[in-house]
DNA sequence: TGCATAAAGCTAAAGCGTTTAGGCAAACGG
DNA sequence: CCGTTTGCCTAAACGCTTTAGCTTTATGCA
């Protein structure tokens, strides 16, 4: 019985692999075990059930996607970091759609806030610096932005935009500019 | 063995309400069957499978989002009708977290366009006859708005914005207020 | 070097959800 | 009242999950 050398970090990282062939939601501790060559009983030693895999999978992507962000936004300010770093998200949902998706999944806000969610909102908001918005209309814009790359994504990758014209690279950098010019002439009273 | 009037339209219809119980991922036919006092396979006469259900599920939910929005929709333009139909979603996904998750389950194209998905992005462009754009960014327009609700919503069951100031209702009249003042003024050429 | 011990991976088994095949009985049409 | 449809059943196979307890490997300390 030759040992494999399974560990935490391996299953994780596998399974973000796994999830980018055949989807996250197919992703399953049995065919996590098939891929290592292993029983499935012995994948408990490493993880406690199956949806702490997942979890352990959703907070890898989201640590990796913020590692990416922050890397694109380094030296940027203004509508070019917002470009990059709305690029970030997009291409990486292009490039590891099972990640894409397990970093969009659902997490305990406790869990959440552990991992690299303060990360994201945090970057989102230094972004911001390079537009005139004090509190609270800082938080409602990162609010906003969030939405619409999360949002953005989810609709992409269900095919909503897909060959259909104006094609979707035209609509995302379009909606970038969009959002610029909202964020440099944010209202700050409703207009009835 | 009194018949208990199985129908593919009741299993669809109580799908849906276990979904607001339990949650959409949690919707399975074993579960459906034990309320209905029913063996499971006995739905197996009315549901091609148990991925079958959970896509009418996800059609029923979206039929029933497209008459609330059209209602709301009704006799009303400009901002008054961008704020109506945002806050059908909104209160949608308040009302009925489960059946709003099943309407944000990604469905293959052709599933989606011979649904409900259609008279969504209809009502969406309708609501943008109260502003001036012109094609393609009329469309470019509707796909953000498609984003920002698709997005919003799953930020917010994930309990993105819960507990943290200021509140989500705050943060959502703002967004509607920025979306409003964006459309009303959308940016024709990119402004480098 | 050699042994003790912790850790890796295994076998076995139970539980639950899915799905198909085939059977009985209730409802319904003539 | 009878025949047909069909609603619901039993039975069984299959796959994924999870736990319990065992064997073997690796590792570190004497």
């Amino acid at each position: 019985m030759a040992r494999v050398g399974l560990t935490t970090q391996r299953l994780v990282r596998a399974g973000a692999e796994l999830a980018d062939e055949i989807g996250f939601e197919q992703v399953t501790a049995s065919e996590l075990a098939r891929r290592f060559d292993v029983k499935v009983a012995s994948l408990y030693s490493h993880v406690k059930n199956s949806q702490d895999l997942k979890t352990r999978i959703s907070l890898f992507a989201l640590e990796e996607l913020a590692d990416r962000a922050a890397d694109a936004v380094a030296g940027r300010a203004g509508k070019d970091a917002l470009v990059a770093f709305a690029n970030v998200y997009r291409d990486y949902g292009r490039e590891h759609p099972g990640r894409a998706a397990a970093a969009r999944m659902r997490l305990d806000p406790e869990t959440a806030a552990a991992g690299a969610g303060v990360r994201h909102a945090q970057m989102t908001r230094a972004i911001l610096r390079g537009y005139d918005l004090a509190e609270p209309d800082a938080t409602h814009a990162v609010r906003l932005l969030g939405s619409v790359f999360h949002g953005y994504a989810g609709l992409e990758v269900a095919g909503g935009f897909s060959h259909s014209a104006p094609d979707s690279q035209e609509t995302w950098t379009r909606i970038l500019d969009a959002l610029d010019a909202l964020l440099r002439n944010w209202p700050t009273e409703p207009t009835p």
